[in-house]
DNA sequence: TGTATGCGCAACCATCGGTTGCATATAAGG
DNA sequence: CCTTATATGCAACCGATGGTTGCGCATACA
């Protein structure tokens, strides 16, 4: 069922803003709130507030770092969600072919 | 980018129960707001306005039938919401491959 | 004609992404 | 040691949105 993917991950990667967070924090290694705070067009508490979500689901992980907070993203866990998020789109993709089919073999049988 | 997307399909369908509801519609060929919300949790209402945002975006087409309004998938456009799905997964699991094969080579470079 | 069914509209509530403001902790300089 | 700058955390508030209930209206059907 493809409603049956764990919702917390996907909803996790399905808000805009974190999905460039992760971005920004795969390509960059490491980050904290104030340094992606100043690459992205939101407040540090927003960023904030987001990695708190990311964190809870397991997608990123923090180490205080004298005053600073340092996160990165853990890539077993995001792998596990791009992996849902294919799936489901694998998922409907089938569906969608099998609808084209069963349409095609209906019309057949109406030309007969 | 990932994040380039055209942000209204992925919305659209980022919705868990406008996703299940599309599943619905795709299985049963056509459905009502009151149908759909039989073999849903959520009320009429709640539907019908997920059928209004998938309407508005084009995932969806309504046609008055007396006193019901049908809905059924457009097909082509919910095909381009899965590609564009499939697409930012596909992304990461690039970018996935290209930091582990970057960390591989930093440990390499270690080694020696 | 009256009753049941399906829809639309409006008010209301909780949650969430985002903001501003303030307090607190640590680093850095005098 | 004391001050200042920086990074975080907490709380209140705002707008949008998913959800609910309640009501009125239209259409099918007895």
């Amino acid at each position: 069922m493809s409603a049956a993917v764990d919702d917390d991950l996907w909803s996790a990667v399905g808000d805009p803003t974190r999905r460039r967070i992760l971005d920004l924090l795969l390509t960059g290694g490491n980050g904290t709130a104030t340094s992606l705070s100043e690459q992205l067009p939101v407040t540090r508490q927003a960023i904030a507030k987001h990695l708190g979500v990311l964190d809870r689901v397991g997608l990123v992980h923090a180490s205080p770092a004298g005053r600073e907070r340092r996160y990165r993203v853990d890539e077993a866990q995001l792998a596990r969600a791009v992996a849902q998020l294919s799936s489901v789109g694998a998922t409907w993709d089938a569906r969608l072919r099998r609808i084209k089919r069963i349409a095609e073999t209906i019309q057949r049988g109406k030309d007969q």
